[in-house]
DNA sequence: TCCATGTCGTAAAACGTTTCATTTCAGGCT
DNA sequence: AGCCTGAAATGAAACGTTTTACGACATGGA
């Protein structure tokens, strides 16, 4: 009924050769006669055979095959990080299983079973908390990458950006600029990232007054939750919203409410994307590389993969500022972060 | 040296019982007593055993496996694609091996045949140009789902958006706002979906006159070459980018040239990001159901995959445009199109 | 002539599953 | 007792590869 793809077998019959030639030519071992090769190469291209890497994988031990897990693949920063992992990792020839753990620790354990049962080589994981040690099957043998958040156990190889630093880089710029009063606004302090970059802020806020809401994981509908605390008398003289997300649900609520950013409220984000450039004023902003993290993390487990049996390593990547139309100039010219850039709008 | 995952034959040894009966328990085959059941599942806890997917998969046939071929993981819409399409499959238990192919067929080529390598039960294609039938390895036997473009040949399921009609509103809304003369933006016209817009557009245009630019597949850099066509004094009264990553990239070309939208220049965009509410002023822009092409998709797949051997079937869905303030009011109240709000259609 | 020494090919055994056909055993019927 | 039935468990054969070990056949040196 189902008619089944051409098999080694059926290659080798139309070769007139055995199994084991139509392997060796196809595998490039040496000892073939050219005769022999081209034969089989010409029932390959008949036939439009192609191998079955499940058994391949099956026989041999060795599969091209990774495996990633990110915490939302709707999230453009996640999915950026897939596109370039996708790309580097099929230049070396590997096949790339992709999952979602949606923020969901028991689904993450779930598709890091599921993605076990395929045997892959490696995989990369941004998990969606630090307990990711505790949520590894049993079993586990291939090399795990973590990247973007900060698992607890220091037993993994990490690649991450330098939260801190960059959170601080952007207090510090607000409290140059004579902010005196700062709401931090972040998903969760569950999420690594989060509490790094939470406290960056605190390190860089010097004399400004900082406050922090978390708005969960949804943040469209959770900072509506700030009407309040934007509104009223007391409201801080600057927002900064410690990623992309919520920053994207922040920045209208501003307007609705009536604020006037930078004159009434200056405004920043962390997790910089295309249309904070747009927007007017345009955002002042760090920008993660986050296309250089997938690139470490897969240069990363290529060498577990291969071997590498080293002590974990740590690799962290440096953020970029940019200062923007959305907060207000330094008072003094101070250490010089970028300048503005190109795309003011309207001002 | 390297501790193997632990197979099905020691958990029947743990278990001290028969392989076939670990399988039989395993996959809930009916006739297997439930003490024995019991001491096969202890055996699996305590190992941590995972069945091999792919040894299971050699044998019986079956697998819970689908591929999927984007043109470009970065590109937000078929992040999105991907995003909703991972999750539906994983709710019916299958896994996806993603690739991309960069918008080159030759890449499309090859992945199609590398994900084949794969046999995975079903594939769905978001293809980079209309001949992909041409580009299918020779013995290609699982089904195929087509999604978003449309195919030269009318054999293959196909999942597409009306993108004449949702385009036509579009210019109907403009031309009936007084634009007498309009700048119609896409990447290439060698993609279909631009090909439909574009020939919508015109349906729509009625007294208005339509030109065309095509500024190719990257269109940050693209777009740099219509800064004459837009500054002159015959400059068009208003712009319709066919696409997200145009209008994106167009869009602050028009602030350094000084053009205020919508009094120097009306503004309207196909395939609406949530960007576009947020700038000012928002912009006027048919959105595309992505969510629900993805659904569809895998819902076709699926009865495909279960062997539904009936003849190739095309599904619509419908875009929604809203006008905000990026184009002109309509002179005359007309037949009403959603002022402003939430999306109203319009057959 | 005859044995080392290659080179080129092949048969057959694995890899971890599922499934087929068979065995075993306990009852329930005449 | 003898016979048939059905349930419960198993042995062994596949699935499509890769790999190991071995065979055939020249070649060349002694």
């Amino acid at each position: 009924m189902t008619p089944r793809s051409p098999t080694i077998r059926m290659v080798a019959e139309r070769a007139g050769v055995s199994l084991a030639t139509v392997s060796n030519v196809l595998n490039g071992k040496p000892s073939v006669s050219p005769d022999y090769a081209a034969r089989v190469m010409e029932a390959v291209e008949a036939l439009g055979y192609v191998p079955d890497l499940a058994a391949s994988r099956l026989r041999s031990g060795k599969a091209a095959l990774a495996g990633v897990v990110v915490p939302d693949l709707g999230n453009p920063m996640f999915a950026r990080f897939v596109s370039v992992l996708e790309h580097v990792a099929r230049e070396d020839g590997f096949d790339l299983v992709v999952v979602s753990s949606r923020n969901d620790p028991a689904e993450e354990a779930d598709r890091l079973a599921n993605i076990r049962a395929w045997r892959p080589s490696g995989v990369i994981v941004l998990p969606c908390d630090g307990a990711l040690a505790a949520r590894l099957p049993a079993g586990w043998t291939a090399p795990i990458v973590v990247a973007d958040r900060i698992p607890d156990d220091g037993r993994f190889d990490l690649v991450a950006v330098d939260n801190g630093p960059a959170a601080a880089q952007v207090t510090r710029h607000l409290a140059g600029a004579g902010c005196r009063t700062c709401l931090v606004v972040a998903t969760s302090l569950a999420i690594s990232n989060m509490r790094e970059r939470w406290e960056g802020a605190q390190v860089g806020a010097g004399a400004m007054e900082l406050a922090l809401a978390e708005v969960g994981d949804d943040p469209a509908s959770g900072v509506a939750r700030l009407s309040g605390r934007l509104s009223g008398t007391g409201r801080p003289d600057a927002l900064f919203a410690l990623e992309q997300m919520t920053s994207l649900a922040l920045y209208p609520l501003l307007g609705s409410l009536g604020l006037v950013v930078p004159a009434d409220i200056a405004y920043a984000s962390f997790d910089e994307m295309e249309w904070m450039r747009l927007v007017t004023p345009p955002l002042t902003a760090a920008r993660q590389p986050v296309e250089a993290m997938a690139q470490a993390a897969w240069t990363r487990l290529r060498a577990r993969m291969a071997g590498d049996a080293g002590p974990p390593a740590t690799i962290r990547l440096a953020c970029t500022v940019t200062l923007r139309g959305s907060t207000p100039p330094a008072a003094s010219p101070g250490p010089a972060l970028t300048p503005s850039g190109s795309g003011r709008h309207r001002p």
